[in-house]
DNA sequence: TAATCAGAATATAACGATATACGTTGACCG
DNA sequence: CGGTCAACGTATATCGTTATATTCTGATTA
């Protein structure tokens, strides 16, 4: 532990010859000062290696340049790329990050919420969990500036990122479907967390859309987890009537799904035709490359973290509660084909797909 | 912004009806104090809704509870693992994580590395770039608590966590050899940085071990971007003599390979064998599953922290400089297999190598 | 009863930077 | 030459905690 005493303003004014107000002046560059004593304050900053201390600056000024990020999983490309948005945000402001991953545990959530808020945090970008719904809005409510991801705390306070995945799915099975498949496959994810209800309610909402009776027997619950959507998997393959697609609502999910249907011998598209969630790297170079429901999750940490911080140096809170809304866009690979059996329909492909290879081949 | 006026603890002392000292003094636990004044201080904490202020605790005990760590690209695999380690460990031990990347960029290294001492971090973890390390250097001299990863910067006052990558390419090629193959070809990463430097070279080690001439045309430099490595993958098949084998040395590179090899109709492993570093979720199940050199970053990211943290706990400085290395593993899986037209040698695997599937099948 | 002593409570000095209120100084003008 | 005003400096309160030095209890003992 350091005990070395540090070089502060004092030392710097003492060797300057001038008054510690007048050498924070021209370290800050703010009020009026004479040329003379700039130089010398400069002069005497450089000669004893003076390092500001932010921590007093932080409490004087009730600030501290710091905003923490509460997410789940770091270590999921989901996540990570949000982050990285994030940071990159941040830093050009300004700003550092602080990051907490709570693996979705609700104790820990509310334990890194508290932390923060004595910590001092200007402000959090969190993605809370159902049963915290609550202690965050209140926290939001309370005055402590919030940007919630794809969940809305009710707080007319907090800003709001979200993708709407209220059509995501539904994207999905209309491209299937006009591929000519009847018979669509889900690996949901955990109905406890609003993505994995928003991506259920979607694919639903996509089957009415295309006059396909829901049917139960065809949706599997993988939870997010990569076990149980290897299990949910060969389920779904081990049907009588298996489905000829499946949709997948998360990366991790679909890299269980698709080592299931390796191991099985099942070929994509030739016996089954695959959408994933999320767009990570190797969807792209998979062989055959993956079509996905990409989000733009770095743009989305972007936009999160300029809320916030658009938040933060206005003196008031903004005008009306932020709400944005990304959509979600359908990339398509080579990891569909009209299925075995039946003819093929003729295609009528929905507006917003995406129909170029998206991933420059690097020639 | 919040002007809120905040609620101290000379409030909680005034509500409880006790002096300011006292009241920390029990919030704190420590001193002496009486059952009765216990109590009505905790009571009177509840009543207002006391919270701590983490920035004045901080200024007073010239101690912020958090360490920094600075790394290339948060977005990679190798990375998020490694800073889960971290932020799970620093958060066992009630420190949090302030998040950097420099996109490997000198210049953001440094003001990064600034930027970290003037907020008063209690020390960081870094692996900083060959052109900063004196800057590195100087700052653990001065007693800025530091721990590298991968890079020895020369200061007996930081301690070092480095994958032993001196044997990792060398494991490699004496795996691929004793399959059959002698034209072994080589994706290299980028030789500015140091581990770009440690894998070629342990390539080379394994090479003269098994008493293979190295070839220059045989490698191919892709600095670690995906874009080189794909055209660098396309020269190594479109050469008179392909290799028979590659190694691709870190994760994103492999990937790009992999889209060239399936671009191109390469078959693996039956035209060409391949082992990558770094071995991501995806190496596991895709289609055929990547045999790779593992590297423990979960564990880096653990033992980094510790090796930070039992320095910052300890009052003086660690007896003697640290340094944990851990070896890179190769886990074999399904993308090696004999060379096409030369006959399988007797099989003589290495000792070091991992023989079974790591990868749960989850059934 | 005065002296002693421990335990408990208080008052206050840090920690280091910023900003406000107040003095100086000197130039300029009537 | 006295007065005004701007430009520049200084001294100091403040941010909220912790820790030290000090005072104040009351109880026990000589």
């Amino acid at each position: 532990m350091t005990k070395r005493k540090s070089i502060t303003l004092t030392d710097v004014a003492k060797e300057a010859g001038v008054s510690i107000g007048i050498a924070s002046r021209v370290l800050g560059g703010y009020g009026s000062f004479s040329e003379k004593s700039r130089a010398s304050v400069v002069a005497a900053a450089e000669k004893v290696n003076y390092r500001a201390n932010g921590v007093a600056r932080a409490l004087r000024l009730r600030r501290t340049n710091t905003i923490g990020v509460l997410i789940s999983q770091i270590n999921s490309y989901h996540w990570t790329t949000f982050v990285q948005g994030v940071e990159e945000s941040a830093k050009r402001a300004g700003y550092c990050v602080i990051l907490s991953n709570t693996g979705d545990d609700p104790t820990r959530e509310m334990e890194y919420l508290r932390d923060m808020r004595e910590r001092g945090v200007d402000g959090i970008i969190a993605s809370p969990l159902d049963c915290n719904l609550r202690a965050f809005r209140q926290a939001a409510d309370s005055g402590f500036a919030m940007v919630t991801v794809n969940v809305q705390i009710g707080s007319e306070h907090a800003a709001v990122v979200m993708t709407d995945e209220k059509r995501a799915g539904a994207d999905a099975v209309e491209y299937l479907n006009a591929l000519g498949h009847r018979s669509i496959g889900l690996v949901a994810g955990d109905l406890e967390l609003e993505s994995g209800r928003q991506r259920l309610n979607s694919y639903r909402l996509g089957l009415d859309e295309a006059g396909i009776t829901f049917d139960d027997d065809l949706v599997v619950y993988g939870n997010y987890r990569q076990d149980e959507a290897y299990q949910g998997a060969r389920r779904l393959i081990s049907l009588r009537q298996p489905p000829t697609a499946m949709l997948v609502c998360n990366e991790s999910m679909t890299g269980a799904v698709l080592r299931c249907l390796r191991d099985h011998g099942v070929g994509i598209p030739g016996d089954i035709s695959l959408v994933g969630f999320d767009d990570p790297d190797w969807a792209g170079f998979y062989a055959p490359a993956i079509t996905t429901l990409r989000e733009e999750r770095y743009y989305m940490g972007k936009l999160a973290c300029d809320a916030l911080l658009s938040g933060l140096e206005l003196s008031d809170p903004p005008p009306d509660p932020t709400l944005v809304t990304l959509r979600t866009r359908l990339v398509v690979r080579q990891s569909c084909a009209p299925p075995r059996t039946k003819q093929s329909l003729t295609l009528q492909l929905p507006a917003s797909t995406l129909q170029e290879n998206p991933d420059s081949a690097f020639e």
